[in-house]
RNA sequence: CGGGGCGUAGCGCAGCCUGGUAGCGCAUCUGCUUUGGGAGCAGAGGGUCGGUGGUUCGAAUCCACUCGCCCCGACCA
């Protein structure tokens, strides 16, 4: 009767599934590679949301949408941009029964589209800086799909600015890199690394690429959010450009930006446990959940009572439900909500009615702790709090045990196989060596970090000159 | 696209090797007893065995083809 979670330690990638699939999260859908998203993980993302559109408008940023469908010739103005999205481009041919004249592309991304519009709206240094945001779905044609981590449909927000100088695009792409370092870390409570990315990961038509890197529980990276300085390469191939001052014309410099459903698979995988998904609380679409213990009809009447009152005096400060279905036991209900990540749980049975308290549970580690009824509400909160940095604690502590020195290509290795994990290592600089790197361990450089790395040494595969160490690391 | 696995009741599976007309657990429904970590007993309903074709007196089982999904690799947020 229990529903059977295959544990982590058996196979990693089973009990991702598993624990999406019996939380009720998502679900497969009919087509290939998509994903049917069930109101539990469409919570979470709704909870994403809503923090990152908060912080983006406290930025400047205004929300606005653009077509799903985009003209195939758009594709084609920028030459690295069509080389790098081609392969996973779905195509629309017909419509209203007739084949057409130019066929229209599913976006993958919207930079072609936005830089179009962006041509005809930009006329003058006082227009800028543009700076919009939308939240959308994209389409791009995977080989190989994993709920959440990688399906060919997906949600995601993608930030597009304009802006006069490549200094001002340069702070926009940086400042959004800290709001996603930072979500990650007060909200996901997932520690990350950030810097920039290498020439080869990094996006097709950027000049740079920032990203924010976090480690999985299986010891593997996973990026969580990308950031790019695009230069002027779709202002010039899509000749967005703004006259100055002096009255002379000069194309813009702009940013892409964005953080994808990506980030719903990266909490499972950071939080979870044999026990199913586990919330952070600033997250979690449920924050508490009363479970009422009884046995006699006269208890039940009390205790339902002193349940529903307490609901009544959470409800304006958190998340909370109470469960007081009468044909499961209340077993069952402790094993259900812990399965759906709720962080924070609320028994009350004969005992606690006694001594006038309520058992709480923590979702994380499955505390106890006796919280008493008067004054309900002034616990909960800090209790909640308190989950919320444990959490962020416990992920500081396991990044930072994952992270070790690589000294030598031999010590990368051998650190890859027997525990995984970020490796620090020097790194020439070279196209050629990462690559061998790459092809010899399966480990890329996930990125180098903006500071704090600055250190003379030698490349692990060249023995070249290096400067800075990097991070490599096995990832999705 | 290469390698592996799987399609049998809503879900998870057994049966297939060695053909004989479909079974188990959970879930569902009814009744009674239960309720502090996935309750017990009794009874009931539910399946063209992924599809097509073939072999056979007879196919879930053997053969051929086909469709779909999952996992592992090459591409990617």
């Amino acid at each position: 009767m229990a529903k059977v979670i295959t544990p982590r330690q058996e196979d990693y990638s089973r009990w991702y599934t598993d624990v999406i699939i019996q939380s009720q999260m998502a679900d497969y859908s009919p087509v290939k590679g998509c994903m049917v998203i069930r109101p539990l993980g469409y919570a979470l993302w709704e909870a994403i949301q809503r923090e990152l559109d908060a912080r983006f408008k406290e930025t400047g940023h205004e929300n606005a949408y653009f077509p799903l469908f985009i003209p195939e010739s758009f594709l084609h103005k920028e030459a690295e941009h069509v080389a790098g999205f081609a392969p996973e481009l779905a195509v629309v041919t017909h419509g209203g029964g007739k084949e057409l004249e130019e066929a229209l592309i599913v976006r993958p991304t919207s930079e072609t589209i936005i830089y179009a519009m962006f041509a005809k709206w930009i006329r003058s240094y006082r227009d800028l800086p543009v700076l919009i945001n939308q939240w959308a779905n994209v389409v791009r044609w995977e080989m190989r799909t994993r709920l959440f981590l990688r399906t060919t449909e997906f949600l995601w927000q993608e930030g597009h600015t304009a802006h006069v100088s490549e200094a001002e695009a340069e702070e926009e792409a940086l400042t959004i890199l800290e709001i996603y370092r930072r979500f990650a870390e007060e909200h996901m409570a997932i520690p990350v690394y950030t810097g920039v990315k290498t020439e080869s990961e990094r996006f097709a038509g950027a000049l740079r690429t920032y990203s924010i890197e976090a480690l999985m529980q299986d010891k593997k990276a996973l990026q969580a959010g990308t950031s790019h300085n695009l230069g002027q390469n779709f202002a010039k191939a899509f000749e967005v450009k703004y006259q100055t001052k002096d009255g002379t014309w000069e194309h813009v410099w702009s940013t892409s930006w964005g953080v994808s459903t990506r980030l719903v698979g990266a909490l499972v995988m950071a939080h979870g446990d044999d026990n199913g998904v586990s919330f952070p609380p600033r997250l979690a679409p449920l924050q508490v959940v009363i479970v009422p213990i009884w046995k006699t009809d006269e208890e039940k009447s009390r205790i339902a009572e002193a349940a529903r009152l307490a609901a009544e005096e959470l409800k304006g400060a958190c998340r909370v439900k109470v469960d007081l279905r009468d044909e499961v036991s209340p077993g069952w209900k402790f094993n259900e909500w812990e399965l759906k990540g709720v962080p924070l749980r609320l028994e009350i049975g004969p005992r606690d009615l006694e001594k006038n308290q309520f058992t709480a549970v923590r979702r994380l580690d499955r505390r106890k702790t006796a919280v008493p009824r008067d004054g309900l509400l002034a616990h909960v909160g800090p209790l909640l709090e308190e989950i919320q940095a444990d959490m962020l604690e416990k992920g500081r502590a396991f990044l930072r045990e994952n992270t070790r020195d690589a000294k030598s290509y031999d010590e990368l290795k051998r650190g890859l196989e027997e525990t995984g994990g970020f490796f620090r290592a020097h790194w020439c600089g070279s196209a050629d060596c990462e690559k061998r790197i790459k092809d010899e361990t399966k480990a890329t450089i996930r990125c180098i970090p903006l500071e704090g790395n600055r250190e003379d040494g030698t490349c692990l595969r060249c023995n070249g000159a290096s400067r800075r160490w990097v991070y490599f690391a096995r990832s999705y």
